[in-house]
DNA sequence: TCATAAAGTTAGCGTCTCTAACATATGTTA
DNA sequence: TAACATATGTTAGAGACGCTAACTTTATGA
């Protein structure tokens, strides 16, 4: 690495840190592509050598998130017990965590900023994360394996906590959800979910 | 009505519609005033005679279809008879239907747009619908008014439905869950959280 | 009636996305 | 190693947008 080298190195990576960055910091919506580049040190032209354009930015950064929010999910699971419902809860908490902790990139990622790209890795990112709620599900019913009752289920639970994680942004909402304790709240949907 | 005023009669209201047409049509994130002027047959400028700036434009819009979006919920109640947990569904359903049919407004109001916003006004509209769906837990389940339970119960069957609401507007997961009758899984959890 | 306020207009500044044309580094191959 | 091709930067600029300032036209009411 010199010193003001006239190539970066790894723009692309450096430009999805920027972007990560200004989405928590000034919100999805208000982020812009020149701010970015200032943040990385290059024109504003630079970025278009590396992405087709801003929506692909944000596409990239979203996938690069998913990517942890997914890894954190799995290690979330270590050291609980397999079948226990406590395993549901461990993901619940966790994808509220994500939520919570990276608003941007969550709102970013299902507010419907990337609506109309359907982009086929993002849709991929997000099944295999069911997936993993979904294994769960099955070992807490005692199914076989992925079932009808089974997707049913996961698919209540998972609507549940998707909704939870946005309704958890909202500062005035926050303060009524702030009454109760998420992991007894949490328990006891999956306690009746799983019934 | 002349046939060309200068003066447009109730530019307000129109920009209005025009930017709720806009926000549908294009997604909230590419909506832009210039295009509603257009729309609306008047200068860029004019806006600003109503509106402090663009947000303040998408808030009044979202304030006129919570305002409608209410309206709606209440007119479902009425025939589902006092006391059944039917009309839960029948709030759920509205709600649901309500965020098909104008995913715009819906993600305008929820998707994080108005975030950073804080108008009192949108926040009374959400405690408002809050309260109708509260009004009817507590009568399920023979509370005698709104009490720490009502709250709790309120909460997670709202969460739920948000929740559910966002997860169908994703093609990918629409599928997913156009596996299962709506009206089928909302009976299913109300009577989960409710017994 | 006529001053004033309300509600339009045009002109223009600064910012943004994205493209075109050009410059510089990297790497492959003769 | 020389030379060419490719990857990755740059500057310049077009066109859209948000918003303001200054001006014009209509409506209001003392």
């Amino acid at each position: 690495m010199s010193k003001k080298a006239y190539h970066h190195g790894d723009l692309r990576a450096a430009l999805i840190e920027a972007t990560r960055q200004l989405v928590e910091e000034k919100g999805p919506d208000s982020f812009s592509v020149s701010e970015a580049c200032r943040r990385a040190g290059v024109s504003t032209a630079a970025p278009y050598k590396h992405f087709k354009d801003k929506t692909e930015m944000l596409v990239a950064t979203v996938l690069e998130g998913m990517d942890r929010h997914r890894d954190k999910m799995l290690a979330a699971l270590e050291g609980v017990p397999e079948g226990s419902p406590d395993r549901i809860t461990a993901i619940g908490m966790e994808y509220i965590a994500f939520a919570l902790n990276e608003p941007g990139i969550f709102r970013l990622k299902f507010g419907g900023f990337t609506d109309r790209i359907a982009d086929p890795r993002l849709e991929e990112g997000g099944q295999q994360s069911f997936a993993i709620l979904l294994a769960e599900v099955a070992k807490c019913l005692g199914e076989p394996g992925i079932t009808d009752e089974v997707r049913r289920r996961g698919f209540l639970l998972w609507s549940f906590v998707h909704g939870l994680s946005f309704i958890l942004h909202d500062k005035g909402l926050a303060d009524k959800g702030g009454e109760f304790d998420l992991r007894t709240l949490l328990e006891d949907v999956s306690e009746r979910m799983l019934r």
